[in-house]
DNA sequence: AACAATCATATTGTCGACAATTATACAATT
DNA sequence: AATTGTATAATTGTCGACAATATGATTGTT
């Protein structure tokens, strides 16, 4: 439910959120590889449209790129990369609170807390694909809003750690967590805002 | 002056080295509009390869991309990004020195020889922009060789870290700091190595 | 049968042209 | 004079076609 965005996305940056999802959530095996053709007749535009979205890919480390051989499915991290991948986001995050705190107002209260709904009944549903999407679309917010050079890293970090999370032990607990932050902000309380990302940011 | 390269480099990845030479330099001043055309008659290409350079770039963090409107170059990060910056790369490059170490070569060793005596040459000469190249393609080496994944990662944070690095206040101490990083590789002092860019890498 | 060279096919890379959008300058209205 | 509306120019977005490259199959030679 798009409900709040005046900007029109772009056709790149919908291919780009598209794949990125599917990608995700796992609907794509790794190494195999991702032909533009395909891809350009299923969205109905041309390839070059295509090719600026995989190539956007490409640089948030979603797809590998070979020149002359197109792109694939980036392999998941390992066990000591996914750990650092962890604490690059939590120092990211943290450092984007604290720079996004003193602009916020109700507004972004009132957004967070429409996301939070949406995390809510992907996780009845167990959704694992809104699950992923909306979880990506919470933290994404506040590190957006504290700087658009800073979202970008961020990005790639994330959607890294993220990639196959497929097995998701317990649904609720992430409903829970998000719960959490999202009230520690509402409440104005940095220090337990800090505190609940803190512990929602962990490698598997 | 590339001099060992096998693989030839795609246009787009030229065009985005050149730029992001010129940009981290700052012979290109910020949120000056970069048009797409100038750039295409400049380097001879058409108006597509250029954009492909321009939106990898964007997504590196060096260019602001606004739909419709074209980029700019981003603004140098604030003192506080910078320290975020900083720490956030140490942690990237002490990860990746521990997983290259394994399959470290004697080729690994003359590749960075080389590059530290391009380094040596350019911080004599006072040659900023070398410098500024140069320390970066050392540094990128070894993230590189742990992982293509981290990489893009990496070079998100570094160039926009390093953008505008320009009063470099000792040239000699560069060159010297990067000397100690490649003997202690080439003597297989790994806490040593990793002692050495942790002091090397640091906001200004 | 194993290997090398050659050809055919599929895929990516590049190009120029046109459509859609945005920014600018200028006139019209209050 | 300030603001709104309109026409013009500049710029980005999208497309289809062709060139360059890689992949896979076929043939020819030993």
């Amino acid at each position: 439910m798009p409900s709040t965005r005046l900007p029109i996305l772009s056709m790149r940056q919908q291919i780009c959120d598209a794949l990125r999802g599917e990608i995700m959530a796992g609907e794509i095996s790794f190494n195999q590889p991702v032909r533009e053709q395909n891809l350009a007749k299923r969205f109905g535009v041309s390839r070059n449209s295509v090719r600026d979205a995989l190539l956007q890919l490409s640089q948030e480390g979603v797809l590998i790129y070979s020149p002359n051989c197109g792109v694939r499915v980036s392999s998941p991290p390992t066990q000591k990369e996914s750990k650092l991948y962890a604490k690059l986001r939590r120092e990211i995050e943290i450092h984007s609170l604290e720079i996004a705190w003193s602009s916020w107002t109700k507004e972004d209260d009132g957004n967070l807390n429409r996301l939070q709904r949406i995390l809510s009944v992907a996780c009845e549903q167990q959704d694992l694909k809104a699950i992923t999407e909306t979880d990506l679309a919470m933290h994404r917010y506040w590190v957006s809003k504290a700087s658009k050079e800073l979202e970008s890293v961020w990005l790639g970090i994330t959607v890294r750690m993220l990639i196959a999370y497929s097995q998701l032990d317990n649904y609720m607990q992430c409903c829970l967590e998000h719960a959490a932050i999202v009230e520690a902000i509402a409440c104005r309380d940095l220090s337990a805002a800090k505190k609940a990302v803190e512990l929602n940011i962990r490698s598997k």
